[in-house]
Parts: structure tokens; sequence; C-alpha cells
DNA sequence: TTGTCAAGAATGAACGTTCGTTTTAAGGTG
DNA sequence: CACCTTAAAACGAACGTTCATTCTTGACAA
């Protein structure tokens, strides 16, 4: 019989993701050590292998945490009324994404999630079971994303005779690099997105 | 008077830079260790610390190295034929930065460069120094590239009344989301861009 | 042309440090 | 008391870097 309530050890395992977010969002994965994780998280080394048996466990652990995150916002944009203009789609994508991050962290620096993320990035280009994961939640992000698409397609707001997937691609394109430009140069972005997009797909200026 | 010739130097120092690409390409900056890539330059420790003082100016240099390449090709395709088809303009970018590594390395894996840059991100995001020298650059580029967008505004292929750098940044993240996506999936990128960006800006089926 | 030599270039074992992880023992709770 | 959790010290391995030493180079005297 455990002595801790399960809560308790999921209140636990939380306090350690968080505490190693903030540090591998400040120094990166590799570039952090354990004993800085430790510091963040308040916790002896002992405790923290109690709920991670690696340093690549917990780095895992993190990346999924900041992925699914960023999964989730790409997804409840899905939900949104239909067919409203694509620009404010994306926008909205990005603001889900980044407004989650302050809340949890409490007031914390916008760029701190995009930051991660692009960690993120940088380990699944060199750590393939990473890639692998991300692989299977971009393309589960495809699939819906499609469907999306092809509403907008059928109702002759898009070019029916392109693979709906390339669009999806590029439109997905465009918020990835958004996340990069927020997370190294911190400019705003979500008017930026806006503007670009509707130049690109030359809406008539009077609807604004 | 030098022992050596410079071009002696020069070309040392080129084939360290060389050897530490690969090896930080395949492992990123922080997970490969020095006796990696002193490995894969064949050189010893010493030699190698006569040219660099330490990692982190060798991961500086790399770094460098891989963002000017990615720089001339965004710089070149402002030179290619005025007012072509925005859509090849991005993928002749691709294209350029994709080909120089390859011939670099000699026929070396297509994803090499994009998960070089991906890992070079990750590194702006927690080197402070390193984030300024991008930010330099794409402040360049971005200057470059409003001439570039401007000419297509004052052609009428474009909407005036959107802020220039909005549509260079705008553009620009479709190439660097799709930098990210050639590293991590690695599906072909240039047949997907033009059609997405087709598709976005409604061009006339019957051009193709 | 050849032999000599000073100085630069390269070597690789060794250094002190810090890494991720394990062990040990005290603390706390039912 | 019995048992689990935690803290803290300690571990061997691996890290980035140095340095005493050896090799290599090219100018120059003969």
């Amino acid at each position: 019989m455990p002595r801790v309530s399960q809560a308790h050890l999921d209140a636990k395992r939380r306090q350690i993701i968080d505490g190693a977010k903030r540090t591998f969002t400040r120094n990166g994965f590799h570039a952090s050590s354990m004993q800085d994780v430790l510091a963040e998280t308040g916790l002896s080394a002992g405790a923290l292998y109690r709920y991670f048996r690696s340093k690549e466990e917990l780095i895992q652990a993190v990346a999924a945490d900041a992925f699914g995150e960023m999964r989730a916002a790409y997804e409840s944009a899905v939900h949104e009324a239909p067919l409203r203009p694509l620009p404010d789609v994306l926008t909205g994508v990005l603001d889900v994404a980044f407004r989650k991050q302050s809340e949890l962290a409490g007031a914390s620096d916008p760029q701190a999630f995009p930051r991660l993320v692009v960690q993120v990035w940088g380990e699944a280009a060199r750590n393939e079971s990473l890639r692998a994961a991300l692989r299977d939640g971009y393309d589960r992000m495809r699939g819906i994303w499609g469907e999306l698409i092809t509403a907008y397609q059928e109702a002759g707001q898009l070019r029916k005779d392109i693979p709906t997937d390339h669009i999806v691609r590029t439109l997905m394109a465009v918020t990835q690099g958004f996340i990069f430009q927020k997370a190294l140069f911190g400019e705003e972005v979500g008017e930026v997105i806006r503007d670009g997009l509707r130049a690109l797909m030359m809406t008539d200026p009077a609807e604004d």
C-alpha cells in the first residue's frame, strides 16, 4: 500500500516537469545539468530519480509535454467558428499556445514557450525516438487540419485543384516560422501574420 | 614569418569546421563531445585548440558558417529575374540552400543541412551572442527582401496597404517552417511550398 | 644543391572539474 | 514498529582543456 496518494505522486511529477521546463528553456537540454534542474525544482537527486529513471527520460517527458501544448493549440483552432478568415485561424493557434504557457509558469517571459519549442525541435533533430513522436503528432494534426482546409476548398475560398495536404503543410510552416521568430527575436507576431497572409491572399482591403 | 602558408592555415580551419559541422549535425552542439569532433576531423586535441580557443568558439564558428549559407541563399533569390512568381522565389531559396550543403559535404544526406540549421536555432535560443548575430543577419535579409516585395506591391501583385515588412516576415516564416519540416520529416518540400502558396494566392489554375 | 637549425605546428597523455547516477542513512508517517 | 520517502554525500566516467614533448617546415649558409 502506497504511503502517499496518487494525487501527490502526480503533483510531484508535475513539479519536476515544470522545473525542468524552466531550466531547459533557459539553457537547453544538454547544456543544463541535472544539478541545475534539481536547484530549480528544489528537490534532491534521490527524490527526482524516484520519478524519472534518467535525464533522457526527463527530457522526453518535457518535450512531450511541450509538444502536447502545441498540438492542443493547433487542434483547438479547428473547433472555432467554421470558415472564419484563415489569417485569424493561424493567429489563434499561436495565441492559444503562447497564452497557455504564460498561465502555467505564472506571468512568465512571453518568449519562454517558443524558446522551449525550438529546443524541442533541435533535440528532435538528433534524437530518433523523439523525432518519431513528433512525426506522429504532426501527422495527426495534418489529418485534422486537412478536414478544415477541405471545407475552405469546397466553399470556393481556396483552389480545389491543389492537394489539401500541401496547403496544410504550408499553413503549418507559417506558424512554425513565427514560433521561431518569436523565440529568437521576440517581436509581436499576431499582427504580422494576419497582415502577411492577407496580403498574399489578396483579400479586398475594404473587408477590414 | 609564418612557417606554413596562410592557405594551409585556412584549409586547416575549414577542415575543422567541416568535421565539426558533421559532428554537430549528427548529435547537436552540446551532446557532441570535443573528442567526437576530434575523431571526425582526424586531428589531435592540441592541433584543434591552436585554431579555436574553446568549444564555445568552435560552436560560434560553425553556427556562423551555417547561417552564412542560409543568408546567401536568401540573398541570391533577390537577384533572379524580377517579379517571377513568388512561390518560385521561395522554392529557389530552399533549393539553393540545400544544394549548397550537398556540394560541400559531398553527396550527403539531404536532411543534414536543415538539421544543422535547426540545431543553430536551438543554440541561438539559449546563447545571447549567437542570437544577436542571427538577429543582425535577419535584419539585413529583411531589408533586402523588403525591396523585392516593394516591387511586387508596386506592380500590383501584392496589396500596397499592408506593411512590406509584414509580408517579408510572413514569407520568411514559410521558408523557416519548411526548413523545420525538412529537418524532421525529410519529405520533399519544393512541390509543397509551390502548391501551398499558389493555393493561398488564388493563382488562376489555367496558368500552370 | 644540400645540410643545418630555429621556430611554428602537432601530439596525446594527463589534469582538474563536473557530469549523471547510486548509495547510504536519516526523517517522517500510518 | 515497519516501511517509504527524501536528503546528502559519494561514485566512476567523461568532459573540455592544457602542456611537455616531438615532429615538420622553410630560410639560409656554404
